[in-house]
RNA sequence: GGGGAUAUGGCGGAAUUGGUAGACGCGCCAGACUCAAAAUCUGGUGCCUUCGGGCGUUCCGGUUCGACUCCGGAUAUCCCUACCA
């Protein structure tokens, strides 16, 4: 008997054997027909999680299954490198960000290598290399001359306390994470990408995307969220002395609703209101306490209305005379439509609310279809006809609109408008670790882009964290430069690019990695793009759309969308414990015993919570590295595909493991035990005279075979695995009878070794070399499905009466229903039903079903 | 408030897309091997049953010879989104 199974020996050097001999490595060879997997690139973190095995591994299997079917596949990986934590690390543990950067990922590296996963090593880029973000920063200088970015005023998260703009996550229920102080908003002027001139082709790219899942294109719809509507401009009368504006411009998505006005709204920010501060000192107070108001979940949880009135009145423009009062109002958006918004409380619930707050006036304006409709408990919003509207009376509400709009476009004080909800791009970052905007702030006051010539800009390597603000605007000399044109006295940009720009364009850095331009179109044009991109769903909005505006505001020659297939799974979950004192406690240190749970540090009772998905607040982690260390890499691979559909959520349990290490056992011996006929070269595969037992092995194989790379091609892994069990299981029943039987036994081991590769690679090689193979399994093409064997001479025909099943027929294949019918005269139990009955009727369904449809005769 | 998804044994999940529900795995039960245990192997395992069968895919109703699958309604759970005029 030979060796036991293990995988810490043969892991390591299969390994060893793919890295020597560039096993991976991926090269444009235009004959050859290209296959570009990627998976989310990982941050740097530390460690590699459970959820990056899950996401790496089901990439992996689509790589090594492509490359068998014959596939140019480049399979590539990097690292999403800059970013907050970085500089966390830096204060916490007096370590510089680059520093710490670059030894997580040394340690990543070896860990994902350790999965044995097929990745060609010789693209791998960091985000925060030099020559990475040299690159960015042409990109970022071609997107400044196409007049794809701009510079505006800003809100940011302010805390006065730090001097420091703080992150979205840094702010926890209105207060700076550090200091504790109320998190202010202040306005800075910073850099935008124009990604909303891109709107309407986002949107409608979409409608031809259909390797998509139709929930992620749904929620980019959402956040692009176009609406038709118009804007209309309404006449000032003012009732102050000292100013007098003429002209407001409101959107609107429902002119129709234009007699049915009550009121005007402007947000807080509007820059009208500045202007009326001047001359209403009195609400200065309340102005001031709706703007520093953030519209947080908070304030729309309580959806507390605030509106402060004015002394101005807008003339409606249709009722001679009518004059509407104008608020300034918590709930108008200003970076939405233009700002302002006119009210019709009888038919938008918002409207409605406020008006019932400051007892406006509600004038309905649909009559609803549904006639049953009132507006006693809150607006009317569904069909109708118009009312109480002069020309407009009668219409349907789509009609109504139409009208309006021809009318107001007619005495021009409107038009027709297209509104999207999605913004421009914020990139501007107050931070140290992220790319330097190649900008410069010359001393008479003109911004000037850096030349191309003097990139890259580079971070200084010292730096000093642990003061507030900014870190490059506090370096010591950094910021000081001179103009490269005129050698005037400027002042570089401090601030960094947000980390999303980084990874909206790494697909195509992969491409040509080490080239001195951003990309090579050649290969971008070979490669791109990318054919199956894998990755977790909370990038379904901000990080797609942005590699998708790239991907287009680029314009290379025949890329217009990035990623041809997506692919989100789902995430990996485990059991939570928490202790008497309400703390988590991690799950290797919690062990059963007569169903309660005990910590084995002490031995104290633990509860048992839900199942979450694996995070490190709640400790119900476990590290991949353990798990590889003590099952091995193929174990930890295979439970990542069993069990689980790979777009939902695993449950990580230690019997799962166990029984995917007892698969890897399983495999080891049978193949181990069968050496003599895999290695002996005189029993060949080609066998013709094959006896009744061993064809019945050989159509399992098939079957299983067609199954599997069903299941793979699908992103079934689970199906495939379950596919997988049966074969080995029908394999292990099999016994050789006659000589002939080793042939059938040899193939369909051969084929079973070679169906697992995918997800067992080093197994799978091990076995394949003990067979006597020279070449390495990775060579060898995916086995064709021999359509003979999925052909069945017979067939079981379930009988049904009154469509329940009461018998099965074993009959040869495609038999009619008369021979059906006479093979179940002989069945007992079905005589029986059918006796003292009239058949109504038969229903035949060749190679399934035959049902008969009786009716009882007393 | 808006949008979306899901619901199948003790558990994770299969089901050729309207044709044998519960593949496969986990767990559990029994047996073999063993002084014993672990490991391994073999068999069983939806529920009820008077052993004839009956009931079963969240619930109620519909279409159909036939429904996990299609239609209408309800319930539950989860996710996303958040005053977008």
């Amino acid at each position: 008997m030979s060796e036991k199974y293990n995988p810490r020996v043969i892991e390591s050097k299969w390994q060893s054997f793919w890295r020597d001999n560039n096993t991976f490595k991926s090269e444009m060879k235009t004959e050859k027909e290209k296959y570009y997997i990627l998976e989310m690139f990982p941050y740097p973190s530390g460690k590699i999680h459970m959820g990056h095995v899950r996401n790496y591994t089901l990439g992996d299997v689509i790589a090594r299954y492509k490359r068998a079917k014959g596939f140019n596949v480049m399979h590539p990986m990097g690292w999403d490198a800059f970013g907050l934590p970085a500089e966390n690390a830096a204060i916490e543990n007096n370590i510089s960000p680059g520093k710490w950067t670059y030894e997580n990922i040394d340690t990543m590296r070896s860990q994902l290598q350790s999965m044995g996963l097929s990745i060609d090593w010789d693209r791998e880029v960091a985000t925060c290399d030099r020559e990475y973000y040299h690159q960015q920063q042409k990109l970022f200088l071609k997107f400044y001359k196409e007049d794809l970015i701009y510079k505006k005023e800003s809100l940011v998260n302010w805390d006065p306390v730090e001097n420091t703009v703080l992150a979205n996550e840094q702010v926890i229920d209105g207060k700076g994470w550090r200091s504790g102080a109320d998190v202010e908003q202040k306005k800075l002027s910073q850099w935008f990408f124009k990604i909303t001139s891109h709107a309407n082709s986002l949107l409608e790219s979409l409608e031809n995307m259909p390797g998509w899942p139709e929930k992620v294109k749904t929620m980019q719809k959402n956040w692009i969220g176009r609406s038709v509507g118009c804007e209309i401009h309404f006449e000032i009368e003012s009732g102050y002395k000292e100013y007098k504006p003429e002209m407001l411009e409101i959107f609107t998505t429902r002119p129709d609703t234009i007699f049915g006005a009550t009121f005007i709204a402007i947000s807080p920010f509007h820059p009208i209101v500045d202007d009326i501060l001047e001359n209403d000192p009195d609400i200065v107070e309340e102005i001031i306490g709706l703007r520093s108001q953030k519209l947080n979940e908070e304030t729309i949880s309580k959806n507390e209305k605030i509106g402060i009135s004015t002394a101005l009145k807008i003339k409606h423009p249709f009722i001679d005379g009518k004059k509407l009062p104008l608020f300034i109002a918590n709930f108008i958006l200003m970076d939405y439509g233009t700002g302002a918004i006119y009210g019709c409380p009888a038919h938008d619930q918002r409207d409605f609310d406020f008006a019932k707050k400051y007892d406006l006036e509600i004038i309905e304006v649909i009559k609803p279809d549904d006639t049953s409709a009132t507006i006693d408990n809150g607006a009317y919003t569904g069909e109708g006809s118009l009312i109480n509207s002069s020309f407009l009376n009668g219409l349907k509400i789509s009609e109504a609109k139409k009208k309006i709009i021809s009318e107001l476009e007619k005495i021009k004080i409107g038009k027709k408008t297209i509104n999207y909800r999605l913004r421009d791009w914020g990139i501007s970052r107050q931070r140290y670790w992220g790319c330097p905007i190649p900008i410069l702030y010359r001393e008479d006051g003109k911004i000037i882009p850096v030349p191309e010539k003097h990139l890259p800009i580079e971070l200084p390597t010292e730096v000093d964290l642990s003061q507030s603000g900014n870190p490059l605007e506090n370096h010591p000399y950094w910021k000081y430069t001179t103009c490269p044109h005129t050698g005037m006295k400027a002042i570089r940009e401090t601030d960094t690019l947000d980390t999303f720009v980084d990874s909206a364009w790494y697909f195509l850095r992969f491409c040509s990695p080490k080239n001195n331009n951003p990309f090579d179109e050649n290969e971008i044009n070979y490669w791109m793009p990318v054919d199956q991109y894998v990755g977790g769903i909370e990038h379904a909005i901000l990080h797609l759309l942005y590699s998708r505006f790239f991907t287009k505001a680029l314009k290379i020659k025949k890329i217009d969308e990035p990623f041809e297939s997506l692919f989100t799974q789902g995430m990996v979950c485990h059991a939570t414990y928490k202790n008497k004192d309400n703390a988590w406690v991690f799950p290797n240190d919690v062990e059963e015993k007569g169903g309660k749970f005990y910590q084995t540090s002490n031995g104290l009772e633990v509860t048992m919570g839900a199942i979450e998905s694996m995070s490190k607040s709640k400790k119900n982690v476990i590290d991949p590295e353990e798990i590889i260390k003590s099952y091995g890499s193929d174990s930890a691979r295979w439970f990542m595909l069993s069990d689980s559909p790979p777009d939902r959520d695993i449950n990580w349990s230690d019997s799962g493991i166990q029984g995917s290490w007892r698969f890897c056992q399983k495999i080891w011996s049978t193949i181990t035990s069968n050496l003599s006929i895999l290695s002996d070269e005189n029993i060949t595969i080609y066998n013709q005279n094959t006896s009744k037992n061993a064809v019945m092995l050989l159509q399992s194989t098939h079957q299983s075979l067609d199954a599997v790379t069903k299941s793979i091609e699908n992103f079934q892994m689970n199906v495939g695995v379950a596919k997988i069990y049966e074969l080995i299981n029908h394999i292990s029943k099999f016994r050789v009878f006659v000589e002939n039987d080793k042939s059938a036994l040899k193939a369909s081991l051969r084929i079973l070794i070679r169906i697992i590769e995918p997800m067992v690679p080093h197994l799978a090689e091990e076995c394949w070399s003990l067979c006597g193979n020279s070449k390495s399994l990775s060579s060898e093409p995916w086995p064709d499905v021999d359509e003979k064997y999925l052909v069945r001479e017979t067939v079981k025909i379930v009988i049904q009466v009154n469509g329940k099943r009461r018998a099965e027929v074993e009959i040869k294949v495609e038999a009619s229903e008369e021979e059906v019918m006479k093979e179940v005269e002989s069945i007992k139990s079905v005589n029986e039903q059918i006796q003292d009955s009239v058949i109504v009727k038969k229903i035949f369904v060749p190679n399934k079903i035959l049902n008969i449809v009786i009716s009882k005769n007393e």
